[in-house]
DNA sequence: TGCTATCGGTTTCCCGGAGA
DNA sequence: TCTCCGGGAAACCGATAGCA
């Protein structure tokens, strides 16, 4: 049978794809590519494949030290933004012929390596696919999130676009010896509007600065009336003329590098040149629909994979429809059959966790959260115990778990994917919903289904709350959270949203690690997950009032005080007796007596049992 | 006396969106 | 990015009936 052009193995961390992938390539002796998001990653493969047998060829980071590079701060300062070095540093330095690093791009072992291992960031090269490395290579193994890599979103902030502007005159002043005010300066800020038109040297380079800071002008006015966020052709945004004569300048990769080692120079004694140039520069020469919102302008780029090579992706938490539409062919799922699983993993039902939620609660005295992660702290006072977050309330739970637990690591859902270090925690907390801004998520639906996600006005359809009936181990619950209607979009939310709560489940390695995991949010994980949905209050006696409202928890606060206080006297705390004392309405008296009781007692409540106690 | 169940009106909370 | 506001829904309360 023939093989499929792509695959999609999507089984829990864990279940040893990579390690199965590996073997597999070393039995076979098959000619890939291996991907991967990380070069420790891409370290750790070498590593195993090495063991294996397998002969290997590694595009390692660098330059660095050892290979003697003349210009080493410069070739980072190109790297940072995607610029491929060969074109720029590379191509003028003197030690170009026997520099170490260029070798691993030119050695034999490009094309004799059985598996040649790379970062994902060279799948935007344009150029990698015809490489001769790359050639008769018909495999090529996706591990971890490639799918970000291959629709590789840019975001110039309004913030980075303001100093932008303010910092070009450091990049111009080297080029433009003139003093500012001079006759003629002012005219030169405009170069390209000149009857006098230079092709090359600093005046040209000047030139390109100014075409791209017009661009910059542009995007900032057009972020400044776009509201909560729209989509837009970027021609509509960048309303300057690009003429005929400006395209030749931007097209000219030698003046591009002119005017990148100006900004170096000036990034060099001012303190950072934001790296836009590169953006705008792709921008103007290939116009495209671009978001726009009041912080931000957006848009993606889709790199792709030739239709020619076979696919496999490993990733434990990728939609089908989202892989299918970003490689544009279609994808099989791999399934494995069920393994035990060996990690007891709670969904805390109390809260949905939004991020906004999220950063209330930890702004309030009484924080949900804090309350939560210090039961958890308690419980789990004598493991080691990570808690995993929104980047923002990083800071607060590290300091706030060193104060009660002493040995727990505190790390944001940007910071985990494909890291292995946590595999042998015996507790984690997971925060919140992760979930990028909505202008991410529409980045992603873009890049994948193209501009036919849009509606005919570039609009995005509406994320709705709605209600959905669920059942979660043994219980029917029913949960309110949000939505897309659109099928398409919704698998864009779970590949996402879901997708980066079992990237952060899967962390803890739960199929072989026995941890206990406490996932705090309602968001409905994947049903290959084996999950026991609880309110905190089951897990947790002093949580127990949690959630409830104010003037509810104080009263229950209340009775169980005037409980103690008659039993210590040696009388019979009867409902009414406890009314009596409080001035309750006896049947209001007994909404609060069970709960009054557990809060007495520090008994947990009997398990998934819904709080209320109508 | 002690407790449970239900109905209908009221209070509180959560969330998105608008505006600053 | 933050605060405020209002809609909608859940949680709550008072009243009442009924059972052991």
């Amino acid at each position: 049978m023939p093989r499929p052009r792509a695959a999609l193995a999507r089984t829990l961390p864990g279940t040893g794809k990579t390690h199965q992938v590996l073997n597999l390539l070393a039995e076979t002796r098959e000619r890939a590519v291996y991907v991967v998001p990380t070069h420790d990653l891409a370290r750790q493969v070498q590593a195993d494949l090495d063991a294996l047998g397998v002969r290997t060829h590694y595009w390692r980071e660098g330059p660095t030290e050892e290979d003697g590079c003349p210009d080493l701060d410069l070739v980072a300062f190109f790297r940072r933004f995607g610029f491929i070095i060969r074109f720029g540093p590379c191509a003028r330095c003197r030690r170009r012929k026997s520099c170490p690093y260029r070798k691993v791009y030119t050695s034999r072992a490009n094309r004799s390596a059985d598996v040649l291992i790379m970062t994902s960031w060279h799948l935007r090269r344009r150029d990698l696919w015809a490489l001769k490395a790359t050639a008769d290579r018909d495999l090529v193994v996706l591990d971890e999130d490639a799918l970000g890599a291959l629709t590789a979103p840019t975001e110039l902030t309004v913030a980075g676009l303001q100093g932008f502007v303010e910092n070009l005159g450091a990049v111009r002043e080297p080029l433009d010896p003139r003093p500012e005010g001079e006759a003629g300066s002012e005219v030169f800020a405009w170069l390209t509007r000149r009857l006098r038109k230079p092709v090359e040297g600093d005046e040209a380079v000047l030139a390109v600065t100014d075409i791209l800071r017009r661009a910059a002008l542009d995007i900032l006015r057009a972020c400044a009336t776009s509201g909560h966020g729209r989509w837009l052709p970027s021609e509509r945004a960048l309303v300057q003329d690009t003429s005929a004569y400006d395209r030749g300048l931007l097209e000219n990769d030698e003046l591009f590098d002119g005017l990148l080692r100006s900004a170096y120079a000036a990034a060099r004694t001012k303190k950072a040149l934001p790296n836009l140039f590169a953006a705008l520069r792709g921008l103007l020469l290939a116009p495209r629909p671009v978001h726009l919102s009041a912080g931000a302008c957006r848009w993606t780029h889709r790199a792709n994979v030739p239709p020619d090579r076979h696919v496999l992706l490993l990733d434990a938490s990728a939609e089908p429809e989202v892989v299918r539409a970003v490689l544009r062919r279609p994808v099989e799922a791999i399934d494995t059959p069920p393994v035990a699983q060996a990690a007891t993993v709670f969904q805390v039902m109390d809260r949905v966790g939004t991020r906004n939620a999220a950063r209330r609660d930890m702004a309030d005295e009484e924080s949900w959260l804090r309350r939560l992660a210090v039961e958890v702290a308690r419980r789990h006072r004598v493991e080691r115990l990570l808690c995993i977050t929104f980047k923002e309330d990083e800071r607060k739970l590290q300091d706030l778990l060193d104060r009660v637990h002493g040995d727990a690591t505190v790390v944001h859902y940007g910071a985990l994917r494909g890291f292995n270090a946590y595999g042998d925690y015996p507790a984690a907390l997971i925060l919140g919903r992760p979930m990028p801004n909505e202008a991410h998520l529409q980045l992603l639906a873009v890049s994948a289904f193209g501009l036919g996600a849009l509606s005919d006005d570039l609009k995005a359809p509406r994320l709705e709350w709605r209600m959905l009936s669920r059942t979660i181990g043994p219980d029917l619950w029913t949960i309110r959270h949000q939505q897309y209607a659109d099928l398409l979009w919704a698998a864009v939310w779970r590949h996402v949203v879901t997708g980066e709560l079992m990237q952060a489940v899967g962390r803890l390695r739960p199929l072989t690690n026995a941890a206990t995991i406490y996932v705090a949010t309602n968001e409905p994980l994947p049903d290959a997950l084996d999950v026991t949905a609880v309110y905190a209050g089951e897990l947790f006696p002093a949580m127990a009032l949690s959630g409830r409202r104010s003037d509810f928890a104080e009263n229950v606060r209340r009775y169980a005080e005037t409980m103690g206080a008659l039993r210590a006297e040696g009388l019979k705390a009867t409902n009414r007796g406890v009314c009596r004392h409080l001035g309750l309405k006896e049947p209001n008296g007994l909404r609060y007596r069970s709960l009054a009781k557990r809060l007495l007692e520090g008994q947990p409540g009997p398990a998934a049992t819904p709080l209320s106690e109508t």
